[in-house]
DNA sequence: TTAATTTGTAATATTTCTGTAACATTAAGA
DNA sequence: TCTTAATGTTACAGAAATATTACAAATTAA
């Protein structure tokens, strides 16, 4: 789990080669081909990140961007354009109506994945960084470990990822859904309570004796590192 | 493999003479006539080290250059710059701007080759070293050799590769496709599975009773050394 | 050319992980 | 205190990932 990006654009074939090239990198992707459409999906999907084409069938990108800023739960969602050659004048405009950066097509693969992982370590470091901490838990994503109070602790696929969507964001209480949405590959259909099962096999694994429990059940809302 | 590099040169016959010996040295190569074309292919390709002329059709060196270290990605991309006679001064405004170290036109290969191993050495000792060891395993990229606990171990040359390629970074976990894609020939298609029956040979070779097991596996994700 | 080595794959065996169902426990309001 | 809904726990069967083996084709050495 790197985090969620939301895709605005009209081309089919970019976005086709953008979301798979992001899959393959870990994040959760999803898009829409149009600026009404994708403003609604975008707010239901709460990325970490939006890409937004600068010409829509719809509406423009900065009409896109300017109701974005608008909703005080993205006001601060990080935008990277899409533009294409020749707009450049534009971008000067882009960039004050909030966006965060820009790239211009045909762009390839690797400069958006750098702008992407630049944007992101600005807006939210603990989405791209290489370790992750939380007290005395460590997770090392290079090397793919786990540390309790520096003793290596052994985990299945599942509750690795599963830990590191928690590390990204302590404290935080995540519903079921939002974790299932996360950290299980998508389009897979397990039952929601799977996840009390995992949640339980995590907790056995990271837990020490006379160590506190690292992670809070909220009744009815999900669960919590803490 | 001995890393990566890529050139920015306008001169063919340069470009030719330099790609064809450095491949013969056992680097991958790829190359780009002007500037623009060049600093887009070069991201794609991710060097190790990049040869770039100072004078281009198109864009300048410097600009080059300049737009490289933008890039949060390239910041630290080693740069040898290639100067004709004459333009002595600008190499002050050369080093200034970023690059590593310079060679004037015209150059040896054996020069060129020497300036390269340095400016690597600093940058990434691991990819121009002849010895590359990790605890009681050790390899010989002159001889091809290699020995764990000082008894030699015969290997086959893929699992060769395979090691050299496990020791330029050991511990870091890495998925069949990466592997894949540096351990064998470009554009070869081989199952990935494939890659379990050469981990497991390499293991055979080189694992000694009564020692821990050098390759770790990261069920879902890859494997390591350990 | 023949012999020896190396390679990739398919088939099979083994290990580890996953999801679910069934039952137990807990928390909170009536 | 009782009731109920939510969460905890356990065990297990099937699935998924990896290990192992054998073999034929390809490559290299003799």
């Amino acid at each position: 789990m790197k985090g969620k990006i939301f895709i605005i654009e009209d081309e089919a074939s970019i976005v086709q080669l953008v979301q798979h090239n992001l899959e393959k990198e870990g994040f959760v992707v999803s898009s829409s081909l149009n600026g009404n459409e994708g403003l609604k999906e975008l707010k239901k999907f709460e990325p970490n990140l939006l890409l937004l084409d600068w010409m829509l069938p719809d509406l423009s990108g900065i009409d896109v961007c300017k109701n974005i800023r608008r909703d005080s739960n993205f006001k601060t969602l990080p935008i990277i354009m899409l533009t294409a050659k020749g707009e450049e004048e534009d971008k000067i405009k882009g960039l004050e109506s909030g966006v965060d950066d820009y790239i211009t097509k045909p762009f390839s693969f690797n400069e958006l994945h750098a702008r992407i992982k630049a944007v992101l370590r600005r807006s939210d470091p603990n989405i791209v960084a290489n370790n992750l901490t939380f007290e005395d838990l460590k997770l090392d994503r290079i090397e793919k470990r786990v540390f309790r109070a520096d003793k290596e602790i052994q985990l299945g696929p599942t509750e690795f990822r599963l830990l590191e969507f928690f590390l990204t964001n302590p404290k935080r209480v995540y519903s079921r859904d939002q974790i299932l949405e996360t950290v299980w590959p998508n389009n897979v259909n397990v039952e929601s309570r799977t996840i009390d099962v995992h949640i339980r096999r995590l907790r056995q694994s990271i837990n020490i004796k006379d160590k506190k429990e690292l992670i809070r059940t909220v009744r009815s809302s999900g669960y919590s590192l803490v």
